[in-house]
DNA sequence: TTAGGGTTAG
């Protein structure tokens, strides 16, 4: 077969049919990013085209589209010749890739050469100047625009709105705007969307407003903005928008509708959401994204599975953001298997690396899992950690009470150059909180005080929430003294940590400051205050705190009815304990227990049982804490084989994990009925660390039943945990008197004033002939 | 040559 002669391809003309041929595939596969069309160089340059500015210009154009800019660069200066169409497509390619230096080097470089710029370029270099906040050269270049007549377009104009708005310039900025000849929707969008960011919405509203009176038609892009702003201003104002858009006839474009179906579900309205999604057929990842995340923060994770699965089955193939949502429905669930499998599903797809999957992946480790393990192996796999991954990491480790290396690991962060951010400092701080870690918190405060970040509200509330929970109470006003401003988390999370420490007065003076700086009570601030009320059996603050939460509306918060309950259970008031409880709609665990509780420290033993039996038919399931009420009434009564019943019972039945203080009432029970072996037992085969305290109560015990030889016994194995508690001195000592050994007990009372003479020795201590090694 | 949507940490 013959090669068909260039004649026969390209007709009588060939030079210019194959001219006209390269420029539609350029032009074709410029507008569709499509790197094939690159071929066509060669030809072009053995058929002495490559003097053709237009061919050129595309060509350069499709490399800086596909080959990315070093080579789009390098054809540009192999061209033999350019134009001012050369010289702006590259220095936009620059822009675009974010490469604003070097896009403003690139312009230096076009008017060194001699080039003019137009419009096209002064655009770009716009742009430029706003990502930079180069407002001095973005000035120049409005004088050089109204200089020679270009003021009318209305590109620039939209360009000069976003320079002097983002350069903090806005009634310049709105000037121009109103000035202009023929603004159009872009123009009042971009003032619009300044005022949005700076949250200065009667601004952006009211620019609305001027801009239908100017009849000029809001388009999708002025709908999308203004509907980003329900995040502050509300659903109804989110709705209302929503109808103005209808109004308008708006096209419902698929980032429109994402926007409308996000401002749905940030709301919870799931319904109105799906309604929203229902309306065209048009879906994509970004979409189903913000779908799945609607269910996910609406707790509704059943949901949010099924709307991935019908994802996948609508051929949209979920991305890094799809998994963080999902994973992070896993953790609200505590699910482990399901935050397991989408885990395999990540690496299956390839997005084992990617930052925001690792990041969701960290934390459904951290909250499900009860080894760190996990975590620290999904850490390593991301290819690089940004700051939300470290904090991810620290903040798990020391929920884990792995405090030490997470404060390893704020230092690694550093040294690894991610700045810790606000999000970092409070999970920090919330480690410091602990007796153990006291120099760690002020460390950190300097830190904070150094790098400005004291400016910020959570970090100031998380600084004194350290200072609070280590006791140090004048060092917390002192930061609350030098915050910029105090909210209603600063004075709850101090009060919570002073009725916590048993300050109940201190924290009801807190209140002062509040109202003395108009700081609004809410529902947790009312129940601390109220249980600082209960804490001191104080009925006067308890009444006009109860009418507090009458007039707020804030009473129909569980946590605040539940503080209602105790104040009146521990005030000895059951009859407005009683009040309360009925009141509401659906109590819960707490609220039983509240009234439980109160009849149980009034000696009420049989209807505090009754009342428990009505909270199992009731369908509201007990936990440890009622466990230890039931077994406390059961030791009032001296209930023993109840109590051991109940014991059994009630933790196999509702899964509870029984702890030191369910032991500790046990013993007590058993040990004051005089089944002194019994409970003796029981220490030895709890299946819990032994702690001091449970010796004592035995001890306390023996005295009762003047059982000397167990009494030494609890005493030495105590004394081997806690050396310097006295108390065991000083019960062994009344154990003694009460056997009628009196001169054993001053011996012992003896040996307990010698330790507090040289607390810190090493020294052998005996008593009734056995000797005990003192450790420090 | 101009403007717009989704995730993850306290």
């Amino acid at each position: 077969m013959s090669r068909p002669t260039l004649k026969a391809v390209f007709g009588e003309n060939p030079s210019s049919r194959f001219r006209d041929i390269c420029s539609r595939i350029l032009v074709f596969c410029n507008s569709r990013s499509l790197r094939d069309g690159i071929c066509v160089h060669s030809p072009v340059i053995k058929l002495g085209f490559e003097d053709d500015l237009y061919l050129s210009n595309n060509l350069l154009c499709l490399y800086s589209k596909c080959r990315g800019l070093e080579q789009a660069r390098q054809f540009f200066d192999e061209m033999p010749h350019r134009d001012v169409v050369s010289w702006t497509g590259l220095l936009s390619a620059y822009v675009k890739s974010g490469n604003h230096q070097k896009a403003l080097q690139f312009l230096y470089s076009m008017l060194m050469s001699g080039q003019t710029p137009n419009e096209y370029t002064l655009s770009s270099v716009l742009r430029s100047c706003c990502a930079l906040e180069e407002f001095d050269l973005g000035s120049c270049i409005h004088t050089y625009i109204v200089k020679n007549g270009m003021e009318s377009n209305p590109i620039l104009g939209s360009n000069l709105i976003d320079l002097y708005s983002k350069c903090g310039y806005r009634e310049e900025a709105c000037n121009i705007l109103m000035h202009m000849e023929n603004s159009d929707a872009i123009a009042w969008t971009t003032m619009i969307s300044s005022f949005l960011e700076e949250r200065k919405w009667n601004l952006a509203l009211h620019l609305y407003l001027r801009m239908v009176e100017a009849k000029v038609p809001p388009n999708e892009f002025t709908f999308v903005k203004l509907l980003a702003a329900s995040r502050f201003l509300g659903l109804k104002y989110g709705m209302l928008i929503h109808a103005h858009l209808t109004m308008w006839g708006t096209q419902l474009s698929l980032i429109l509708k994402t926007a409308l179906v996000h401002m749905y579900s940030r709301f919870h309205k799931m319904e109105d959401a799906i309604k929203v999604f229902s309306l065209t057929p048009d879906c994509d990842a970004f979409l189903w994204t913000t779908i799945i995340s609607g269910f996910v923060q609406s707790s509704k994770v059943r949901e949010a599975i099924e709307a991935f699965l019908l994802m996948e089955v609508s051929g949209v193939t979920a991305n890094n953001f799809t998994y963080s949502s999902l994973l992070t429905a896993c953790s609200s669930i505590l699910s482990l298997e399901l935050g397991q499998q989408l885990h395999s599903r990540v690496i299956l797809v390839g997005l084992d690396e990617d930052v925001s999957a690792g990041n969701a992946l960290i934390d459904m480790y951290m909250k499900c899992s009860c080894t760190v393990e996990n975590a620290f192996q999904v850490f390593r796999c991301i290819y690089s950690p940004n700051v939300i991954s470290w904090t991810t990491l620290i903040a798990g480790l020391a929920a884990h009470n792995h405090i030490r290396e997470s404060f390893q690991f704020f230092l690694e962060m550093q040294k690894a150059g991610v700045e810790p951010n606000s999000f970092t400092l409070s999970s920090i701080l919330g480690a410091c909180g602990t007796a153990e870690y006291p120099t760690h918190a002020m460390q950190l405060h300097g830190f904070i005080v150094k790098s400005k970040a004291d400016h910020d509200i959570s970090v100031g509330n998380a600084l004194v929430d350290a200072y609070a929970g280590l006791e140090l109470f004048d060092d917390a006003w002192g930061v609350i003294s030098t915050m910029d401003h105090r909210d209603t988390i600063t004075y709850t999370t101090l009060a919570t940590r002073m009725n916590h420490a048993g300050h109940h007065g201190m924290a009801l003076k807190v209140i002062r400051h509040m109202v003395k700086e108009d700081v609004v009570m809410d529902e947790f601030s009312l129940a601390c205050f109220l249980s600082a009320s209960a804490g001191m059996n104080e009925m006067i603050s308890g009444r006009q705190l109860h009418c507090c939460s009458v007039k707020s509306g804030l009473g129909r918060w569980i946590s605040v009815s539940n503080a209602l309950i105790d104040l009146y259970a521990k005030c000895q008031c059951m009859k407005d304990a009683h009040k309360a409880f009925e009141e509401m709609p659906e109590p819960n665990t707490v609220s039983w227990n509240g009234l439980i509780g109160g009849l149980v420290s009034r000696g009420n033993i049989s209807p505090a049982f009754s009342m428990f039996e009505d909270m199992r038919l009731s369908g509201v399931k007990p936990d440890s804490v009622t466990l230890l009420l039931v077994l406390s009434a059961c030791s009032h009564g001296g209930l023993v084989d109840l109590g051991l019943e109940y014991f059994h019972s009630v933790k196999e039945a509702y899964g509870i994990a029984p702890e030191l203080l369910h032991y500790n009432c046990l013993v007590n029970l058993l040990g004051q009925a005089g089944r002194l072996d019994e409970a003796r037992d029981m220490i030895e085969n709890m299946p819990l660390k032994q702690y001091a305290m449970i010796y004592k109560t035995l001890l306390s015990a023996c005295r009762v039943h003047k059982n000397v030889p167990l009494g030494e016994e609890m005493a030495r194995k105590g004394m081997e945990l806690d050396p310097f508690d006295h108390t065991f001195y000083l019960l062994l000592a009344k154990l003694y008197d009460a056997s009628g050994k009196s001169d054993l007990g001053d011996g012992t009372l003896q040996m307990m004033r010698d330790l507090r003479s040289f607390p810190r020795l090493n020294q052998r201590v005996s008593f009734a002939g056995e000797k005990f090694n003192m450790q420090m």
